[in-house]
Order: structure tokens, then sequence, then C-alpha cells
DNA sequence: TCTCAGATTAACT
DNA sequence: GTTAATCTGAGAC
């Protein structure tokens, strides 16, 4: 795999950074989240890009007793019961801003949780805003990948299939070995395997392994 | 109106 | 391994 590891910090001509269509996420939340892993996350930020490859996601549908959605439509998560395709930004306990894009094969609700990218563009700016110096420590995890990239409740419904402040491309479209595992933090259905991270990278944020022992 | 749990992180021991 | 920081929605009364 060595082939396909990707350490340039070097900016991708914007040409190639085509925002993936609707149709991609109006699947089953389930199979976005493992497609997505691999992606490329664009941040565009004042007229300066930060990019991420994403390394780790989880799905979440409103069937799903751990989810946001799982009682139904409030002013937070209405995202998640619109249009497949924008994003759903939540603060988690009080202090960090957790993106999703919302994803669906229907308008039932249903969302998957980015947690995680390896910084590929912008890595300075990443730093800056992370004050951190360790690049796997810019974005492992939730809320210092919504740091990093400035997820901010301004972007909340952000349409991401078009080229604008946010949204996911397919990036360098190599292939990425992807695992499934339980969920993190939660404790409810905590034993589905909806957790989908890139069995290689070192920038995932959790556990590598299957399950509780193993 | 009050209380509690929660899709987290970082500092501290 | 433990704990503090801090906001939101749900449920109980």
């Amino acid at each position: 795999m060595a082939d396909r590891r990707l350490e340039t910090n070097t900016a991708a001509p914007a040409a190639k950074l085509a925002p993936l269509p609707r149709d991609f996420y109006c699947r089953e939340s389930v199979l976005v989240a493992e497609a997505l892993v691999g992606k490329w996350l664009v941040r565009r930020l004042d007229g300066v890009e930060l990019i991420g490859r994403i390394v780790e996601t989880e799905a979440y549908d409103a069937e799903d007793p751990a989810s946001h959605c799982f009682r139904g439509p409030t002013p937070r998560n209405r995202a998640m019961f619109g249009t497949p395709g924008h994003a759903y930004i939540y603060l988690s306990h009080g202090l960090h801003h957790c993106l999703n894009v919302t994803a669906r094969d229907t308008l039932a609700g249903g969302g998957v949780l980015l947690r995680a990218v390896e910084p590929l563009v912008g890595i300075e700016i990443m730093r800056s805003r992370r004050g951190r110096e360790k690049i796997t420590d810019l974005a492992s995890g939730p809320g210092k990948l919504g740091q990093a990239l400035a997820i901010e409740p301004a972007l909340y419904g952000t349409d991401m299939t078009t080229a604008g402040p946010l949204f996911i491309c397919d990036g360098g479209g190599t292939s990425v070995t992807v695992l499934a595992t339980p969920r993190i933090g939660i404790s409810r259905a905590a034993d589905r395997l909806w957790r989908f991270i890139d069995a290689q990278s070192r920038f995932v944020a959790g556990p590598r392994r299957l399950g509780r022992s193993g």
C-alpha cells in the first residue's frame, strides 16, 4: 500500500475537486459511510483551501437508538430529515463542533459522522487553528476535525454537492482497505459495526479492532 | 422548571 | 485511568 500513500501537502488542482453528486448520498447511511472512506473533504475558508482525506466515519439513521434523529425531527437535527448531501453540524458536550453529511435513501433521517481525516492541504493553517504540531493530532477525532477545518454553525445545512465552502470529492480515487468496527462513545446499539476506518491509516482516531475482546 | 445523559477532548495523576 | 469544561434535548414533575 505504500504506492497509495499520500504524504504531500501540495494543493490539488481545483478543477479536479469536483463534488460528489447527490446520488452518492441517496443510499443507506451505512453504505455512504463506507464509501466515504478515502474521499477528500474540502473546506474553503477566506480564499484558502483546507483538504483532508477521510479515514474514519460512522453511520447513523432514524431507526438507530444511538442517533440524534432517532426521536424524530428537532430544531437541532432537522438537516438530517432533509435532502441528502447537506451538512449537519452539532455541538458535542457543549464544546466541540462535529460534522456530519446527511445520507439516506429516503427522507426518514440519517447521516454520516466524519470522525477523522488525514491532513493533505493547508496543514500549517490546521496546525495554527489546533495549536498542535503533530500532524496525527490535527484532525484525528470529530471535535479535532471540526476545529482544524473551521467547522462552525454557519455551515449548518450547507449543500455539500456543490463546490461551495464545504464539500466532498473523490480525491485520488485510489482503492482503500475499509474495516468495519463498533462505533465509539455510544451506549445504545453499540454492537453495530457501523464505524468504518481506513485499515492502513495512522490518522484513525480510535481502535482498529472489531470488538471489545477482539 | 429542573435534572440528566451525551456521536468529546485535553490536562492531570 | 480520571476528571473538568460546557451546551442541548428529552423526560419527569
